[in-house]
DNA sequence: GTCTAATCAAAGGA
DNA sequence: CTCCTTTGATTAGA
């Protein structure tokens, strides 16, 4: 098979006129960057193919070529029929598919890195629109002092073009509880020192993959993270809102730690169909979707003198009046604008900006990307977006609203052969919701109600029944402390620990910072979190207390193709949240223990050596646990006991400590290394095996990374 | 080059 | 839970 540009490449045998494919091509701003020869241009090149897109689904290694290893044969021939007529009876007054050749104007960096570069932090924009509207003025001239109430973050030339502004209205102070200022810059400076991402290379800038995307998107969230924690100790002003979302990916954006920076059609190198993210900027980040509010991503393309738009990306979220019909390969979208966002003003929508680059894509037949957003249950106000695959766009109408005003609709359809994602989310809703059944189910409950959310035992591989006989507990239970020192008195906090309080001991504990967001998200990881314990006066729901809640997800265990029963979530993981502890009886090391240890299956050993996760925040130094801790799950023991081994995880585990009336208890936390979406298999490291124990146990992770064994 | 308008955001409070 | 206010970033296009 050719080489392929994009996703048309998935339908090699399809009946598809060749100029339409051709004619989705390498759009001016694309820019391939080849690793091994980096100062190579594709401009020159006479056949211009090498834009392959790395496959952005599965665990593929590297030197596999095609871009989605299933499909052709079913379904993708009415889809494209179809296609092809909608386009025809549309074509009027469009210009015909351009040739190949027009795409290849010189002007590669024409919006790359270095206009960005010197983009300063905080514009002087906002200060200068001060002048129309009384209202508003105020509000900008808050943001203006916020800005510099930051101070070394703000750039000399910010700084003069803002005193060059006359401030109106009565300056606000920013009150800062602690006297302490935040520094945004070297927050985030420490954190990509640690990273080793002061420069990030072209390379990745350019083009992602799985381990560029994750790094940014940690690092991001390491940042936002940090900002919401400094943030909300030391503000007490009202309103709160500082967004630290979009202060952090701001930083990233300048220092040029992204990826994907180039926008594309098709699927982007480094994202998986199914992926999922938290915040619009995350999408902006990885180069799924660039703009920070609009739903509709475009670029422009050349063709033949003038340049007409073209759709890439598309964010769905529910913001107008898409159908979200039953068939979730179908999206009806609607265009932008006809409403003013300041006072809720409607018109007409124009057919410009996004409006008409889907219009062209329409009759372009180029792959679009759609970014589907779902309301967070678990976090009220919150937003999921999910990465769905790419689609092409069948049909284009303009519609009247309630208000009889002119709306436009784009009835876009999902290109087969990609894996479920969308349509995951809502078989999942329906398993929950009762309307349908979960395929496979042996057992609902497999805790009896010993956890507060029921575990489902399910088996659609196979005939086995169920794992062998043991005992559900849902915690790590001790018959002597693990040390019977006291060394600290219990909290009063009576509404729960909060950030700031300097006189709360567990503040103290930890270092003068709370282990866990609001949310409930580990916010930096450390040898040891002190949680409150049994002498403090904070209630159960209090946010220094997360590992004792117990399982929040919504988890089942299942059988793998290869790999025993395993566990995985029906809900969404945010990156740093709590999954659950490893449940089980302590095991004492005597070299008795220690034989039968070797046959035991279900070992948690925090003795062994482990490599240092560099996915995570300071784990640097966690080579060996600094205490010896052997437990096993094998005839008593919860969900953590179907956790496999991965040499790519998307879990690690924690030490965390928790005082009780007769000393201390230290548990193991785990919590999701990065954003999992529903049905992905948890999985932690196990540890690297000793001389002696290598090639016991084969690993069957199928990372690119699996080192062949583990312990 | 600069600048601004347009944009299906996110959090918190009422 | 919905609505409203506040604080905001990015990019296309002027």
């Amino acid at each position: 098979m050719e080489q392929g540009f994009n996703s048309d490449s998935n339908a090699p045998s399809a009946p598809i006129d060749k100029s339409r494919v051709y004619d989705v091509k390498p759009l001016r701003s694309l820019v391939p960057v080849f690793p091994n020869t980096p100062g190579m241009s594709s401009i020159s090149t006479p056949n211009p193919t090498p834009f392959v897109c790395v496959p952005p689904s599965g665990p593929f290694p590297a030197g596999v070529q095609p871009f989605y290893p299933f499909m052709v044969s079913n379904g993708s021939q009415p889809t494209m029929t179809r296609n092809h007529s909608a386009n025809t009876g549309f074509n009027s007054g469009i210009p015909d598919p351009v040739p190949l050749n027009s795409f290849r104007t010189p002007t590669p960096q024409a919006n790359g890195g270095s206009s960005r570069a010197k983009r300063a932090y905080k514009t002087s924009g906002s200060a200068s629109v001060v002048i129309e509207d009384d209202g508003y003025s105020d509000a900008q001239d808050q943001s203006d002092q916020y800005a510099s109430g930051f101070g070394t973050h703000v750039t000399d030339a910010d700084d003069a073009s803002n005193s060059g502004k006359k401030r109106r209205g009565r300056p606000k102070r920013r009150v800062v509880g602690n006297g302490a200022e935040i520094d945004v810059e070297s927050v985030a400076n420490n954190i990509l020192t640690l990273f080793k991402l002061k420069e990030f290379d072209e390379i990745r800038k350019a083009n992602g993959d799985k381990d560029t995307t994750a790094t940014v998107l940690l690092v991001y969230d390491l940042i936002r993270r940090t900002l919401t924690q400094l943030e909300e100790a030391s503000d007490n002003t009202p309103g709160g809102a500082r967004r630290p979302d979009l202060k952090s990916s701001n930083l990233l954006m300048t220092k040029g730690v992204r990826t994907n920076n180039l926008k594309r059609t098709g699927h982007v190198p480094g994202v998986d169909v199914g992926d999922i993210f938290f915040f619009r900027m995350e999408l902006c980040l990885v180069g799924l979707h660039a703009p920070s509010m609009a739903g509709i991503d475009y670029m422009s393309v050349k063709v033949t003198v003038s340049e007409d738009p073209v759709a890439v990306s598309i964010v769905s979220s529910g913001g107008y009046d898409d159908d979200d019909g039953d068939d979730t390969n179908v999206l009806i979208y609607s265009g932008q604008g006809g409403v003013q966002r300041r006072d809720g003003q409607m018109f007409d929508q124009k057919l410009e900006r996004g409006n008409l680059a889907l219009e062209k894509s329409l009759h372009r037949g180029n792959d679009v990307r759609v970014i589907r957003g779902i309301k967070d249950t678990s976090n009220a106000p919150g937003k999921i977006y999910v990465y769905d695959g790419v689609y092409k766009i069948h049909e284009s109408w303009a519609e009247k609203n309630k208000s009889g005003l002119n709306v436009f609709k784009y009835k876009l359809i999902r290109q087969p052969g990609q894996p479920e994602a969308y349509s995951l989310w809502k078989s999942i809703q329906q398993w929950r919701d009762g309307t349908a059944g979960r395929p496979g189910l042996i057992i609902p409950d497999l805790t009896s109600g010993a956890e507060t959310q029921p575990v489902a035992l399910v088996n659609d591989t196979d005939g086995e029944k169920g794992p062998a006989h043991f005992t559900y507990v849902a915690s790590l239970k001790y018959s002597q402390p693990f040390s019977a020192s006291k060394p600290f008195s219990g909290c009063r906090c009576l509404g729960g620990c909060q950030p700031g309080d300097s006189s709360c001991p567990c503040n103290q504990r930890n270092d003068g910072l709370l282990p866990y967001s609001s949310a409930g998200v580990l916010l930096t990881t450390k040898p040891v979190i002190h949680e409150c314990g049994q002498s403090c006066q904070s209630p159960p729901n209090c946010r220094n207390r997360i590992s004792q809640a117990g399982v929040k997800f919504r988890l089942e265990v299942f059988k793998t193709k290869n790999r025993g029963w395993g566990l995985r979530s029906w809900d969404p993981i945010r990156a740093g949240s709590f999954i659950c502890e490893y449940a089980g009886d302590i095991v004492k090391v005597t070299a008795s223990d220690f034989e039968n240890a070797n046959d035991d299956n279900y070992i948690f050993d925090a003795g062994r050596y482990y490599e240092p996760l560099e996915r995570v925040y300071d784990s640097n130094s966690s080579k060996k646990a600094p205490f010896p801790l052997v437990i096993s799950a094998k005839s008593n023991g919860n969900v953590s006991r179907f956790m496999n081994h991965s040499c790519s995880p998307n879990v690690f585990w924690q030490p965390v400590l928790r005082e009780s009336n007769s000393g201390v208890c230290l548990h193991i936390a785990f919590f999701a290394i990065h954003h999992i979406p529903p049905m992905q298999e948890l999985v932690y490291n196990y540890g690297i095996p000793t001389e002696a124990d290598r090639g016991k146990k084969k690993c069957l992770c199928g990372s690119v990374k699996c080192r062949g064994h583990f312990y």
